[in-house]
DNA sequence: TCTGGGGTCCTAGGACCC
DNA sequence: TCTGGGGTCCTAGGACCC
């Protein structure tokens, strides 16, 4: 086998960066994405500027206020980020043909034999840099090493702006000074366990026999123990890069702004996220066996409880019946903070349905991409079960009396 | 300091089957 | 009468990542 040589490229700031490419003049202040400073909910990315008073990202945004009250809160715009993720992976495509997006911001590429067409590695990722640049307008750090997982801790240890290579043969000793947290897959609570045995660095790690780590961190420590001498070992850094992108489960969940214990508003919001997560099913083309619901009281105890259908689906009615059923027989009754719907175990299949079913669910299918239609045309609020509608209006009246047609008090003229 | 939302992978016990 | 062993599916929870 010879040597592979892998690029991992990871938006400097992304999140922060796009925001400033639409208003540029928050260029070089603390911004934080994520919220407004008073709502619950965490920050999900922070500029320089604000990372300097101690703001990091997955901080309660309350936390982040106090730390930084200066600080230019903004919701952010997923949108817009998935159009610039969507332009890097146009640019990465035209660089090299294997490519892997490995999240909204950062991915992996193979450049393994295009000297001739790139030049030598450190000549390509200038290049590369410079493309993104002149592609998005955004700033980008680049990892090269012959390994998945060294790359990513280079492009890290690059940032911002900046391009690391690692030659082949030194890799371990370039892990070996870094804390054990730098490794992907380590986090608090590893690296707490790996403290308490005297490991923290990643040459401790090294250091240590195979048997030991298995016995003690099972086949988690087996892989640890390739990672930390720079080998690709063990679950998803295995993998070759541009494998499988089918997801294994669809999701969405809600955090209220106030604990609720109202059946209407649990359930309407029960049935949103259903509708959102057939909607995605069916974009994806999948059908569900396995449907779960999430609770999390107010003091954040949280509970999953799953049930798998006879047959898999994709019909809003049947999942959000399994839905209802789920939360009927585990809710406490106490007030909740977050709801969530999951759908996993997935059949790609127009199989094994009776000819009955079929009639029916052709039906359903006509109907279910009519509506699909309505909301791409009118928005998610257009369409919806009785029940998700009940709560959508509510919250319309909510939050602004005026715009409910009907019964409500002339405007002043 | 009061903890989002969308995912992946791993573990572990019990059911069930051969 | 006292109790195997492997494989796979289901369910619940938890660590971790961006």
């Amino acid at each position: 086998m010879t040597t592979r040589t892998i690029f991992h490229l990871d938006m400097d700031a992304f999140f922060v960066s796009v925001e400033e490419l639409f208003d540029p003049s928050l260029k070089g202040k603390p911004v934080v994405v994520g919220g407004k400073a008073d709502q619950r909910g965490v920050v999900s990315a922070a500029s320089y500027a604000a990372r300097k008073f101690g703001v990091h990202s997955a901080m309660p945004l309350r936390t982040a206020a106090k730390l930084c009250p200066q600080a230019i809160f903004v919701e952010g715009h997923p949108h817009r980020y998935r159009e610039v993720s969507q332009k890097v992976h146009e640019v990465l495509q035209s660089f090299s043909p294997v490519v892997e997006m490995a999240s909204i911001d950062e991915a992996y590429l193979d450049v393994t034999g295009t000297e001739r067409l790139h030049g030598p590695p450190m000549l390509a990722a200038h290049k590369l840099h410079e493309r993104i640049k002149q592609g998005t307008g955004l700033n980008c750090s680049i990892g090269i090493s012959t390994a998945k997982l060294v790359s990513k801790v280079c492009s890290d240890q690059a940032k911002p702006n900046g391009v690391l290579w690692i030659l082949p043969g030194a890799e371990a000793r370039f892990l070996a000074p870094l804390d054990v947290r730098k490794i992907p897959g380590v986090g608090k609570v590893t690296e707490a366990n790996l403290h308490k045995l005297g490991i923290r660095k990643v040459g401790d790690l090294a250091r240590l026999d195979d048997s030991f780590l298995e016995e003690r961190f099972g086949k988690w420590g087996l892989a640890l123990a390739g990672k930390s001498r720079g080998l690709d070992a063990g679950g998803w850094f295995d993998s070759p890069i541009g494998a499988d992108d089918a997801p294994k489960s669809i999701s969405h969940e809600h955090t209220f702004d106030r604990d609720t214990a109202d059946r209407e508003t649990l359930d309407s919001m029960l049935a949103r996220l259903t509708e959102m997560v057939a909607r995605r099913l069916r974009e994806h083309q999948l059908f569900a066996r396995t449907v779960q619901i999430k609770i999390r009281y107010t003091d954040f105890s949280t509970f999953t409880r799953a049930h798998s259908l006879d047959h898999a689906s994709h019909v809003d009615t049947e999942i959000v019946a399994e839905v209802r059923a789920l939360f009927e027989r585990n809710w406490t009754g106490k007030p909740i903070r977050l709801i969530g719907v999951q759908v996993s175990n997935f059949e790609r299949c127009e199989g094994q349905m009776s000819l009955l079913d079929q009639g029916k669910s052709e039906r359903w299918s006509k109907a279910l991409a009519a509506a699909d239609a309505m909301r791409d045309k009118y928005g998610e609020g257009s369409v919806g079960l009785a029940s998700a509608m009940r709560g959508r209006f509510r919250e319309r009246v909510h939050e602004n009396p005026a715009s409910l047609p009907g019964k409500h008090p002339k405007k002043p003229s």
